[in-house]
DNA sequence: TCGGCGATGACAGTTACTGACATCAGTCGC
DNA sequence: GCGACTGATGTCAGTAACTGTCATCGCCGA
């Protein structure tokens, strides 16, 4: 047996998910988590870059596969037909551990500071979709717009599918659906007036 | 005169963007802050919730200007098109005082902690335009679809406007452009085929 | 067996942020 | 015109997030 007992990350991530369930995130105190943990607020931060981290710090590499999802797409594929393959490869890890992941985005929910950590880190996985995009040969502007336009369709459905109580429908479909109606809404819009705008360049 | 000088609120934000333009956000402290606007730390905090604040608490209420926006748009125009015109909308503040905005960008780019602090106002936007759009009668997830693209589209365009070194664009116009293009890609991508999953419902 | 490595602990220090109380120019009621 | 009140500020003490530095000590390879 080792010195010390194996998974100090782990213990500490389940520690923190545990008391931010129990007491809210700005209740729990680094030295708490780390105490659950057998651990020190010290050895926290060794493994940690700060208290929200802990939470954002899952064994899974989601960017690796977005961009994996991506670059796997069949030539045929469009931009948005791309990033919806690869949004199709992470919501099977979602899916894997609903409760988990359920569990989590309540606490996440419930604290701002959470939340723009979830934000920035979804920014990332957008910023992740358009460089492998480009690298398919997508000019600049259409890889940027699918891929903040497949996160912004992926934020909204993973929303309904973490509400749903019941489990009922799962995630690839919410975001499928949720894409479907974007498009019809995109090709329903007519190009309408805009107000002191000429259109032509 | 008044016992102290006026405007400190002012006076704090100015300091700030000097100080985090000069040294960083990092390397600048809050009582640092105030020294250069004539208070105290405890004072700044009475001003801003917290040190990321003194750059998002501008004088214009940009929520209001967008669920204007939608509100006055007119009946016959889509979710989008709503969307669309409340972009313009805000867009006109940026174009009053470009100088500034692209200091404060600058700064906030170069910051992970305060593009979290914008990622979240802009996710706040995004969920006035929403609830904008509902008041319109627009289903809920129409509404979230249409308010979260439009952010997206005003997050691509606004950092091509901050991009570009000449000014040769206005803002209006890079925000429609996108808009055209992704619309252009939705209706381009025909209805490929889904891995491992059927339609229908 | 010895010496280096790696994960941890111990401890002091900085800084963001908060609560409680003091100060004092203007202002309002009388 | 005087006293109570208000509102923006200062002062001070305290908590907690985070960092730098050095010590500890099983393990593993030479």
């Amino acid at each position: 047996m080792g010195r010390w007992e194996p998974n100090a990350r782990d213990r500490l991530a389940l520690a923190a998910l545990e008391l931010f369930g129990e007491r809210g995130y700005e209740q729990t105190t680094v030295a708490e988590i780390a105490g659950r943990a057998g651990l020190t607020e010290r050895t926290f931060f060794r493994h940690f870059a700060d208290k929200r981290e802990v939470l954002f710090s899952g064994g899974v590499d989601l960017r690796g596969l977005l961009e994996r999802g991506v670059a796997e797409a069949p030539d045929t594929a469009g931009p948005i037909d791309a990033v919806a393959a690869a949004l199709t490869a992470i919501s099977a890890v979602f899916a894997e551990r609903p409760d988990f992941v359920r569990q989590r985005h309540a606490v996440v929910e419930a604290t701002p500071e959470l939340r723009e950590r979830e934000l920035i880190k979804l920014a990332s996985f957008a910023s992740a979709l358009t460089d492998a995009l480009r690298q398919r040969g997508v000019p600049a502007l259409a890889a940027s717009l699918a891929a903040e336009t497949g996160m912004a369709v992926f934020r909204i459905a993973f929303q309904r599918w973490a509400q749903q109580t019941d489990q009922k429908t799962d995630l690839a479909r919410l975001i499928h659906d949720s894409l479907d109606e974007l498009r019809a809404m995109t090709a329903g819009a007519a190009t309408e007036d805009r107000v002191g705008h000429r259109p032509g360049r």
